[in-house]
DNA sequence: TCAAGTAAATGAACGTTATTCATTTACTAC
DNA sequence: GTAGTAAATGAATAACGTTCATTTACTTGA
């Protein structure tokens, strides 16, 4: 006598009747987690209980925790905004993209690490982006050498700073060094943060200002030859 | 009758004669241990024995693993090049600085998202540098509200930029993927290297050009008001 | 149609890891 | 000298990622 489902139920063992798990539940369940309670809170026990299933089934999806955060990175590479391309000037298209870059990734600093090493084989949104980009650069007479190493610039930056973002606001307090320390102390006293900034917005805004500048220098200088 | 103690010799139980354990001692195991073998195998229990102690022996000098990783972080900051500060251009001082800092956390990756975060107060040799580099700055006339954003733009890119390091060469190869994301193949293989240089190599000489040249871009604008 | 193979779940187990605690012993200060 | 603290051992713990045997359902080929 087959008894549906309550909610409480328990499953037995053996493959279940109607698909429980795929990838794209593993991602969407993961990333809740997530922007719940952060990285920390993303263990595959919290994952197999989210999506009401013994942490081992996970393993017949992915092949590891790694493997788990690399669905989750390209998810949210879906939601960086890359509208400009295409439709503004280089550089605003520039600057929109990586500010919303930034932003994405203040939120997931530990896949860092992970994107960048790894292959784009393995992450087809992220491989689109580098397609819109490299296409905008070429829409706008960059260059082909120097777009992949312009775009990986741009990306270091963007990465280095989604760190800062996260960091508390006192970090550069000198504390009793101050003395031993005067010009530096001084600098972060007076350090300039724009309107109603943080300081890590201000130097970001300083940084990309100025690496959008420069690049289209070093773009410039390359076709002079 | 007191045993002199042997070299393979088990230390009994309670506080020994003369210490066995210090900051310095354990800084110095753990960036062995690091440099045999990666932060993979930097565990509490390979440098309680790697200082043949029993692990729990540590926390009588540190708080956490996070502790031991701030006191070498602190450490290999020293080994970074600020010769040509105060001797040499602006820009040609910078130049040398990123380059030596960057190869220095290629080697040191997992420590970035600590540094990053890490209060000054902490890290009396980060702090140090942070000077050396503010009095540069002033003395090539740089504003004082623009020297800690300049810096930290600088940094965000070292920093992001030594992650890449890492990454393999094949990085970005699309694979089956590459007809769908034909603009960026092509822009992959056609990459500027630059003379005998990496992918890598290239994008963080470009980006540093254009970040140093971008940056004193921005000063000139500050200062023209 | 049946048999074999594969997919996908459970549940028990394992090896690490960082960390804590009780205990012991030596040094230090009043 | 006695109380308190510093610094070691060794046993214990909880959490985590992962593996394995087992069970059951679906799929495929003779």
């Amino acid at each position: 006598m087959a008894v549906e489902a309550a909610s409480g139920a328990h499953r037995p063992a053996g493959r279940p009747t109607q698909k429980v798990l795929s990838k794209e539940l593993i991602t969407a369940a993961a990333l809740k987690l997530i922007e719940a309670g952060g990285y920390d809170r993303l263990t595959m026990s919290a994952l197999a209980k989210a999506l009401q299933v013994a942490p081992s089934a996970l393993y017949n999806h992915v092949a590891s925790k790694q493997d788990v955060l690399v669905l989750v990175q390209d998810d949210i590479i879906k939601s960086i905004d890359v509208s400009a391309f295409g439709s503004r000037p280089w550089d605003e298209a520039v600057r929109r993209w990586a500010w919303s870059y930034r932003d994405v990734f203040t939120r997931h600093t530990p896949l860092i690490p992970i994107i960048a090493v790894l292959p784009v084989t393995g992450a087809p949104q992220t491989l689109r982006m580098y397609e819109t980009l490299t296409s905008a650069f070429l829409q706008d007479g960059w260059p082909e050498p120097l777009i992949v190493p312009a775009i990986v610039a741009l990306e270091s930056f963007i990465f280095g700073s989604a760190f800062d973002v996260g960091a508390p606001s006192d970090i550069f307090e000198s504390g009793e060094l101050a003395e031993a320390n005067p010009n530096f102390t001084s600098a972060v006293r007076s350090q300039e943060l724009g309107a109603g900034g943080s300081a890590a917005d201000a130097a970001f805004r300083l940084g990309l200002e100025g690496l959008i500048g420069g690049l289209q220098a070093q773009r410039a200088a390359w076709s002079a030859g």
